[in-house]
DNA sequence: GAAGTCGTCATC
DNA sequence: ATGACGACTTCC
């Protein structure tokens, strides 16, 4: 008779199923916490985790720790242990507890998310098959090849690279505020290099925000490190890899055996046993937040995480969300200063200057130009002398909309409250929400016009008619100008997007037109002019954080421009950024026209004090879905009317907008209500929410909130 | 969330 | 009678 031990298992439940904590089973021997398992689930099989039952990780949140299972219930017991790959350390179950706790989800959920597809699929024994190869392939490593020489470097990243190598002492995150070409990435090699070097077990976790830019971030990272420590040495982590890929990456992070992981926000849960240093990059960029399931925010669980694991941190930006910003302020006399250390570093590599900023004030130049003259003619030169140019607009399809003049009918989408795009190549409208796609109607549906208009600009039409404006210019081989465009209809199969990149960087392109897609990150040699036709746009939207987001962007489009220091020195020109605007006193405009981050800073931050706002407050926010906007928002109310009630701890702190419909109210056919919450208290707020949840499930079983097709909580949401 | 049961309704 | 669809239940 074998002794049967109860374990604690997190599986793959959500925090609202009656399931959603750690579930009990029988052991035949006791398993170390963090070991992974598979176990009898109803009459399926599931992957699961060790987890400790002391510790009170694991619990949906608002459950008791422990789930006190009736009297003399017969556990199932485990089916099979994963005793080839190591128990998963403590370290990433705290992470992952923490995560489960912030959020509000489950545990389970967390951690089989953040685990590779084929450990859930795989039965132990294909498993077992996928892990033997792995140990045979490992000798690799210290492949020939002298390593490259390190170029010499700057004074200001040499300063830096110093500071962070003392470390502060209170580890303390650094926050890398340096301009683009500053040489950022050079600064985390280093870093990198350092932390590698000084102990054969530490592991570096560099984050990009975009699958986009992890190849050429992948490919600085193997040259450098590949003849050191092997090209196993580095591995990647991002959506965009298959299956076997992933698994292999993981089990190489896992084991201990890839020394550099490099990845997207995903990447911020693989198990580094031996994390010593954390990089992320841009790190103001948005797409860090997770916008489904579990919206955590991989920036900020690398905070946590870097300081649970006592490992170094640096987040790198030329334009700094407004949070690290003020988290770095330096310490005064009234004021202790942030918890961040901010580290500086202004200057272009290779003496070239930032671009010059030019404002063009579309209220004097002619009605219904896309393109202002002096814009046009300054493309036109660049062409003629044979340099590039990047126009930047964040629309897509030939217009946003099809009207008609005569009965005032628009293209909106039946689904949604928005308007379907019209996309001239293949003649569709199509909703960017829902996806719905339909042929353009030859002549208005509504009173039979066949003179249906496009109204506003989309990357399309602007290609089409810088095609036209540039007719008849010649390059200086009197070649006649191209024009390209990439967005996201333009690279929607896989490598399009190097392959269109390649012919930028070949030359093959005098113009190109893009979304800001092409403004992140891509490192264009000789482009000397970088054009933002309709920046306006995006300050129309009511979202307290347009005016920050937008001038990240266009910093970092300007950033694009003038890389190549030593052309432009020879051509005795300088580069620039173009930005037509109705609006040229904007804050955003004036602070970028002297390249002036720190001051538009400080006055975003001003206004977001005197409004109360992040990061001077903390939000959360609640979103109900239902077939009526009237069913969501009375979910909504009866929520707060149940934390009312029932005195919730915190709710005093806390303060409870009243719900109102999404700006986007409704989308494929589902209407959408939203509430928020803010208090000065983040931890008031967590304990409101904590005690909150469990209400929300209680109502949501409530046959009045029938009606309701899910809801959701979205803690320190980007836009509202 | 996944997979099962069960009832209703429309169609060959 | 068949199967498609939705509502509901269960899962240590």
């Amino acid at each position: 008779m074998t002794a049967l031990f109860p374990v604690q298992i997190a599986l793959q439940m959500p925090a609202h199923s009656a399931v959603g904590h750690l579930l009990t089973y029988a052991a035949g021997a006791r398993l170390a916490p963090g070991t992974l398992v598979r176990v009898p689930l109803g009459r399926r099989e599931v992957l699961g985790v060790v987890w400790d039952d002391n510790d009170s990780c694991g619990t949906a949140p608002g459950e008791a720790p422990a789930q006190a299972l009736p009297e003399g219930t017969q556990l199932r017991a485990v089916s099979a242990v994963l005793d080839g790959i190591a128990p998963l350390p403590d370290a990433w179950r705290r992470l992952v507890a923490f995560a489960a706790r912030y959020y509000q989800r489950s545990c389970g959920e967390i951690a089989m998310a953040a685990l590779p597809p084929q450990l859930r699929e795989l039965t132990p024994e294909q498993l077992a098959r996928r892990l033997k190869p792995s140990k045979a392939a490992a000798p690799a490593a210290a492949a020939a090849g002298a390593a490259a020489p390190l170029v010499a470097l700057s004074a200001e990243q040499e300063a830096v690279v110093a500071q962070i190598a003392a470390g502060s002492a209170d580890r303390r995150p650094f926050l890398l505020y340096g301009s683009t070409g500053s040489g950022k990435t050079e600064v985390y090699l280093r870093c990198v290099q350092a932390a590698l070097d000084a102990d054969p077990q530490a592991q570096a976790l560099v984050m990009v925000p975009e699958i986009n830019l992890t190849p050429q971030l992948e490919s600085r990272f193997v040259e450098r490190f590949a003849p050191q420590y092997g090209a196993a040495a580095v591995v990647s982590m991002h959506s965009g890899m298959t299956g076997p890929q992933r698994l292999r990456s993981w089990l190489a992070a896992h084991t201990g055996q890839a020394r550099i992981v490099l990845g997207t926000r995903m990447s911020v849960f693989a198990s580094l046993p031996g994390l010593k240093v954390i990089v992320v990059d841009e790190e103001h960029d948005a797409s860090y937040k997770q916008q489904e399931g579990a919206r955590y925010s991989a920036r900020d669980l690398a905070i946590w995480r870097a300081r649970a694991h006592g490992a170094q941190i640096i987040l790198g930006s030329a334009t700094p969300s407004l949070e690290s910003w003020h988290a770095s302020r330096p310490a005064t006399p009234q004021d202790p200063g942030g918890r961040y250390l901010r580290l500086h570093m202004p200057s272009r590599i290779g003496s070239a200057a930032l671009p010059r900023v030019r404002l063009v004030d579309m209220t004097q130049q002619p009605k219904r130009a896309v393109f202002s003259p002096p814009l046009l003619a300054a493309i036109t030169e660049r062409v003629q002398r044979g340099e590039q140019s990047l126009v930047l607009l964040n629309r897509r399809g030939f217009a946003p909309v099809l009207y008609c003049a005569d009965c005032e009918w628009k293209s909106d989408c039946p689904h949604c409250s928005a308007h379907q795009v019209f996309h001239k190549n293949d003649r569709t409208l199509r909703c960017h929400h829902c996806g719905f796609t339909q042929r353009v109607p030859p002549a208005c549906p509504s009173c039979g016009n066949p003179d249906i208009l496009p109204l506003g600009k989309g990357t399309e039409q602007l290609e089409e008619e810088l095609v036209r404006l540039l007719r008849n210019v010649q390059r200086p081989d009197h070649a006649p100008a191209r024009v390209a465009r990439i967005d996201a209809d333009t690279t929607k199969t896989k490598g399009s997007l190097e392959a269109q990149l390649a012919q930028m960087h070949s030359g093959d392109i005098d113009v190109l037109v893009g979304t800001q897609m092409v403004a992140k990150g891509h490192d264009f040699r000789r482009i000397t002019l970088v054009a933002a036709v309709q920046p306006d746009n995006a300050l129309f939207s009511n979202d307290y954080r347009a005016a920050e987001r937008l001038f990240c962007l266009l910093m970092q489009a300007a950033g694009r421009a003038g890389r190549d220091a030593g052309y432009l020195q020879a051509q005795g020109s300088r580069a620039e950024m173009w930005i037509q605007t109705r609006d040229p006193q904007h804050a955003v405009f004036t602070a970028l026209r002297s390249h002036d981050y720190p001051s538009f800073a400080a006055q975003q931050l001003r206004e977001r004090e005197d409004a109360g706002m992040p990061p001077f407050a903390y939000q959360a926010l609640v979103r109900a879905d239902a077939r009526t906007q009237e069913d969501a928002q009375a979910f909504l109310h009866a929520a707060c009317q149940a934390a009312r009630e029932a005195r919730l701890p915190g709710l005093d702190e806390v303060f409870l907008f009243p719900p109102i419909p999404m700006t986007i109210q409704r989308v494929a056919n589902v209407e959408r209500a939203q509430m928020l919450l803010e208090s000065v208290d983040r931890m008031a707020l967590q304990r409101f929410l904590h005690a909150w949840q469990p209400l929300l499930h209680q109502l949501r079983a409530q046959p009045v909130h029938r009606p309701l097709v899910r809801w959701l909580v979205d803690v320190d949401p980007l836009a509202i």
